[in-house]
DNA sequence: AGGGTTTTTT
């Protein structure tokens, strides 16, 4: 039962060369990383839970962990197949390398590669990129104790706001993100060496745009680049294919097997079967947690308010475990979200009912049992239309998969799918990849920035379709940052040089001319921290709905944007800064139910655009100082007034940014769009869901669910739309040049 | 008159 065979597999132009080998499972699993910060319930929320504070070591203490360490990496499968795998890596450019959860590949292989470099004398850095912040600090951590250093020293990391590396570092783990900034910076990546792309089975925007730019550069100026392709599922043909059929390694994983069963016939209530599912597991089954993927936050807080209520007649009526049930999902307040970590005390079976939030993101401990609802929500972007549809899909075969293996992370366990085996096959093999579905706006400003001129023929790694380009080269002409021939202009230089979606740089842009840059930095980070408006539950949403409406003066008759900035100012300005257990802050984030973590990230993100933008907009006022000095309004720092100009300005720089996103109020009171005419109704979280008077309204998103809503609504008046779309303006319809 | 899956940016 404990033998276990770990094999490597080799393939190459075809011919699949097989080594075997044979393992003894350890009884513990440390090798592999798992989540750093597993926050607790009780646990205050005072501390900056971003700030990772890494214990600096002594030489000797170092060493002594590393040598520890080493009897635990000896036993993962990559470490026993080191030869093998490391002569395959050596003699080629590109490798796929295909390894399972717990094979080790995300910590072992870089070290082996830089050891490599060590041994040949040869420079550079490794650059490792991963699609979460968490997995690359985690990463670091983990690989610098096993090598023998402080993080920082040979091995770092570098994610936004956090960069632990120094001149010493070699090994440098990073987020996809972080290194298309690099690319942005330094076109041939020169300090790297060696580029693994972990985790690109994921098959991420960024990610799949990072393939595209690293076979240019192998093909270019970089042909001694090494680059490895990680991924922990069988899509390694196409990875192979793009690189011009380069070998793929298959690396076994050490998992628990994980008994799979299907429902008979297909139910019509999945919320219905997903209790009764879990019921039936309390009754028959050992002990071990449950987890449960169900599409949205609706399904899930029913399915928890149900279970709490059956379980306890349940508990009493038959000598069965009690079933506590937790929700999980990401809009979930961080403390509610801390709940599902904690081990439940006493004769208990604690079930999560979670989004595929717990698909990739988060790891729970103690999970011995998975129950699927084989659905997920997905947000399909229609170039066409200029929004956003949000679908309730059924998963693709992978995520069934990778959704099951949850119940084998610790022992085996035992995988339940509310559907039956014959639907299942029926599913599609793999997740459709996000650039396929997304807005490509904003990278086809990147390839702009980057010299590429032929964006519907570049080697992208899955193309968007000429539709999509055309659409986002158009969107960017709207914008300014194209000239006519689709060259880029110096404003979209400077767009794509901010840490935003191109539609809010270019709101930034012109508020640095209408001198009011301070306040909508503060408005812009706002919208770039998701959930920092928590939906309150549904008993409390009218009582809170009246106190932020007390709150925002302004932003009562003007919307959302404004009602951000009189949020901001509050929680800035006004509240003390103490952090104490329940500090003004905390209490105050309660009473309005937005997110104290959220505010936090908003002024990391306002420290970084203030900064940025001071660097970006000196050049210009360097060049304007023929006798008046230009402001740019970053020094006015006040509160928002009631200065209707004011008001007037901020909300026409953003009308600059989203002028497609307005709408015009009809005798009867409902809006229709400027571009299409479709109808468009304000979303119930807005500030201006009942006030129904408003001559025209702009807004930030336009997303179509049970029908098309508009979120981040503001009140505008006609004449703005005239004054900003003017015949010089950037919206006449133009074709751009390709 | 009534509601949104997830990730990320020197």
């Amino acid at each position: 039962m404990d033998g276990k065979t770990s094999t490597v597999h080799m393939k190459q132009n075809g011919s699949i060369k097989k080594v075997n080998l044979f393992q003894k499972r350890p009884n513990q699993r440390d090798g592999e990383v798992k989540t750093v910060k597993m926050a607790t319930a009780t646990e205050n929320d005072d501390e900056d839970d971003d700030a990772y504070l890494h214990r600096h070591s002594g030489r000797n203490e170092l060493l002594s962990k590393s040598a520890m360490l080493l009897s635990v990496r000896k036993t993962l499968p990559v470490f026993q197949n080191r030869g093998e795998i490391m002569k395959y890596l050596n003699a080629n450019q590109v490798t796929v390398l295909i390894g399972e959860t717990g094979s080790g590949k995300s910590t072992q292989i870089p070290q082996f590669m830089y050891e490599n470099l060590q041994r040949n004398s040869k420079g550079g850095s490794i650059a490792v990129t991963q699609p979460r912040r968490v997995a690359a600090i985690n990463l670091a951590t983990r690989v610098a104790s096993e090598y023998g250093c402080n993080v920082g020293d040979e091995v770092g990391y570098s994610v936004r706001f956090d960069n632990t590396t120094s001149p010493k570092t070699r090994l440098k783990y990073l987020t996809d993100g972080m290194l298309l900034r690099e690319l942005m910076m330094n076109k041939e990546l020169k300090e790297y060496s060696v580029i693994i792309i972990d985790e690109a089975h994921e098959r991420t925007m960024l990610t799949d745009l990072i393939l595209g730019f690293l076979k240019s550069l192998i093909q270019g100026p970089r042909p001694d680049l090494k680059i490895v392709i990680m991924s922990a599922t069988l899509q390694a043909e196409t990875f192979s294919n793009f690189f011009g059929g380069c070998p793929i390694l298959f690396v076994e994983g050490r998992k628990f097997p994980v008994t799979q069963y299907y429902l008979r016939a297909p139910t019509d209530d999945i919320v219905d079967s997903i209790i009764r599912c879990c019921v039936q597991i309390n009754q028959g089954e050992q002990m071990g947690d449950i987890l449960c993927f169900l599409p949205g936050q609706e399904e899930i807080d029913k399915a928890v308010m149900i279970l709490n209520k059956v379980s306890h007649i349940i508990a009493k009526e038959n000598s069965v475990p009690l079933m506590v049930a937790y929700p999980l999902y990401a809009a979930l307040p961080p403390a509610k979200q801390a709940f599902v970590f904690n081990p439940v005390k006493g004769f208990k079976r604690k079930v999560i009912f979670s989004t595929n939030i717990a698909e990739t993101s988060v790891t729970i401990s103690g999970v011995k049992f998975v129950v699927d609802a084989g659905l997920r929500k997905v947000k399909v972007w229609r170039h066409q239309l200029g929004l956003a549809t949000l679908l309730t899909v059924p998963i693709s075969q992978a995520s069934a998969m990778q959704r099951s293996g949850r119940a084998g992370r610790e022992s085996s366990g035992k995988s339940f799918r509310l559907y039956s085996e014959n639907d299942y096959a029926k599913l599609p093999m793999q997740t459709e990849p996000e650039i396929a579905r997304s807005d490509v706006t904003s990278p086809v400003l990147m390839l702009k920035k980057y010299g590429v001129d032929n964006i519907v023929n570049w080697n992208w790694f899955e193309n968007p379709g000429k539709d999509a380009v055309m659409m986002g080269l158009q969107e960017l002409y709207q914008l300014a940052a194209l000239d006519d021939f689709g060259k880029i202009t110096p404003k979209g230089e400077q767009m794509s040089l901010l840490p935003v979606q191109p539609h809010l740089a270019g709101v930034l842009i012109k508020a640095s001319e209408y001198a009011c840059l301070s306040q909508v930095i503060d408005i812009v980070s706002c919208l770039s921290v998701e959930n920092l408006l928590l939906n309150p539950q549904p008993e409390q949403r009218d009582e809170v709905n009246e106190r932020r409406l007390a709150s925002c003066n302004e932003g009562s008759k003007y919307g959302d944007l404004i009602m951000l900035k009189e949020l901001f100012d509050i929680y800035f300005n006004e509240l003390s800064k103490s952090t104490s257990v329940n500090s003004e802050r905390q209490d105050w984030c309660k009473e309005l139910c937005v997110s104290y973590r959220g505010f936090k990230n908003v002024v990391k993100i306002r420290n970084q655009l203030r900064m940025y933008c001071r660097r970006l907009f000196k050049a210009e006022e360097l060049a304007n100082t023929v006798g008046e000095q230009k402001h740019n309004g970053l020094d006015n720092t006040d509160k928002i007034g009631q200065s209707k100009e004011e008001i007037g300005n901020i909300l026409k720089c953003f009308l600059t940014g989203f002028t497609k996103n307005t709408a015009i109020g009809m005798p009867d009171r409902s809006y229709r769009t400027v571009t299409t005419g479709e109808a468009v109704s304000v979303h119930p979280s807005s500030m201006l869901f009942l006030d129904k008077a408003c001559p025209a309204i702009m807004y930030t998103e336009y997303v179509f669910t049970t029908k098309g809503y508009a979120r981040n609504v503001s009140r505008i008046e006609l004449s703005w739309l005239q004054e900003m779309v003017s015949p010089s303006g950037n919206v006449a319809k133009r074709k751009v040049v390709e």
